[in-house]
DNA sequence: ATCTTCTTGTGAAGCCTTTCACAAGCCAGT
DNA sequence: ACTGGCTTGTGAAAGGCTTCACAAGAAGAT
């Protein structure tokens, strides 16, 4: 693989590109500035060049980037060219509430399994999506190749889980559990913190230092 | 106000530290040094106490910070004092969702009121919170004094949403819509992109540059 | 073919954040 | 009161990310 040290920040970028070269495509658009996109995602058009320059040089100078050539670039790039399999642990109000999110299909991310604790739940289908015993995740993980989970699980209960998802060859988390985790070398966890938000929120509004942007 | 530039990393690293602090209290500690914060919250000492040290010296040499003390620093520095009045636009399956999150009204997030275009959903108690209709948006954020507003409609609907509410004097927004927004300058806004964070995880799994933490 | 206009790709500069390293200071034991 | 062991607070150094500025190159008009 190529890759030096990509920034964090590069990679939400790309991210948010991606989402408007869709938008752009589906507008019947052939060629984009770097200036446009960086109107349209709130950068600019310097930064988005030098984002792209580190993967290669996609553009033609004086004419700008090839909607269809850059959607699929940062496609590649994103590794989004397959649909990777997840598994949701954690039933309850907020993994419910992904299991009938749409977008998550449209992008290529399929869940395949959901566990919880509860036995009312146990046995039912979501969404369309089975929901079985935390005493299976270690075999339905592995046969149907999950290589991706989400963890919705009261914040006590996070850390158990990534060991037995760790174990069940799980490779990468997206953790909704309010907790920091500890997970080994192979594996990556981004976590979504809705009251961290709110925290971040709350100091803007109380120290007035505002100047909105999302 | 005091307030120099803040870094948005430093904010939620002192967003972490309080839930820390608040594990301390429960488990009953008096004391904690930079380096057990750190250590707990996935970064260094030297860190923790410069992020600290932009709002005054809370510690004390050779012995550590008080917990106690430490904790309503941070409530404080946080604009966490108050209660904030929040009001929910959308209340689809993730609005829902976020109704039933006890993590928000133990943090001091008290939402007041929601708001949707749905004549089934309107009237209903949702957890107890009402359903409003969106013309009545204006008047009741106005009159019951809500400061932050959560948007979780489509994306469609999110910027329309936006002016609605910067015209009812919302000053903080917490977007859950796939979506850049833009927003006048007296107003702050955060974007939970469920999406965009699957995406980074797929890049960091695809390049295989890996490292975790959450 | 040449000129004008536009836009990319990129070294260099500037800015911001993190890490280092150490003096200052507190506590407990003697 | 002094000593030894810790831990903070903070300038200075290092490292990283963003912005600047401009040469290189493409397209279209003349």
């Amino acid at each position: 693989m190529t890759t030096r040290r990509i920034s964090e920040s590069t990679v939400r970028r790309l991210s948010r590109y991606l989402r408007l070269l869709r938008d752009l495509t589906a507008q019947r658009a052939e060629v984009v500035s770097s200036q446009e996109l960086a109107d349209r995602s709130g950068t600019t058009a310097a930064q988005v060049r030098k984002d792209l320059s580190v993967f290669g040089s996609f553009g033609q100078r004086g004419r700008g980037y090839s909607v269809q050539e850059l959607e699929r670039t940062l496609e590649h790039i994103l590794g989004l060219e397959k649909q990777w399999r997840v598994a949701l642990v954690g039933a309850g109000k907020i993994g419910t509430a992904l299991l009938g999110y749409r977008e998550l299909a449209d992008r290529g991310f399929d869940v395949v399994a959901a566990f919880d604790t509860d036995v009312d739940k146990i046995g039912s289908d979501l969404f369309g999506v089975r929901v079985f015993p935390m005493s299976d995740l270690n075999e339905v993980v592995s046969n149907r190749g999950v290589e991706v989970a989400i963890i919705a699980t009261p914040p006590e209960a996070a850390q158990d889980t990534v060991r037995l998802l760790e174990q069940a060859g799980v490779r990468g988390i997206l953790n909704f559990a309010p907790v920091g985790l500890t997970v080994s070398e192979e594996v990556s966890v981004r976590t979504m913190d809705v009251a961290l938000e709110l925290e971040a929120l709350s100091f803007a509004l109380s120290s007035r230092t505002n100047g909105g942007r999302a």
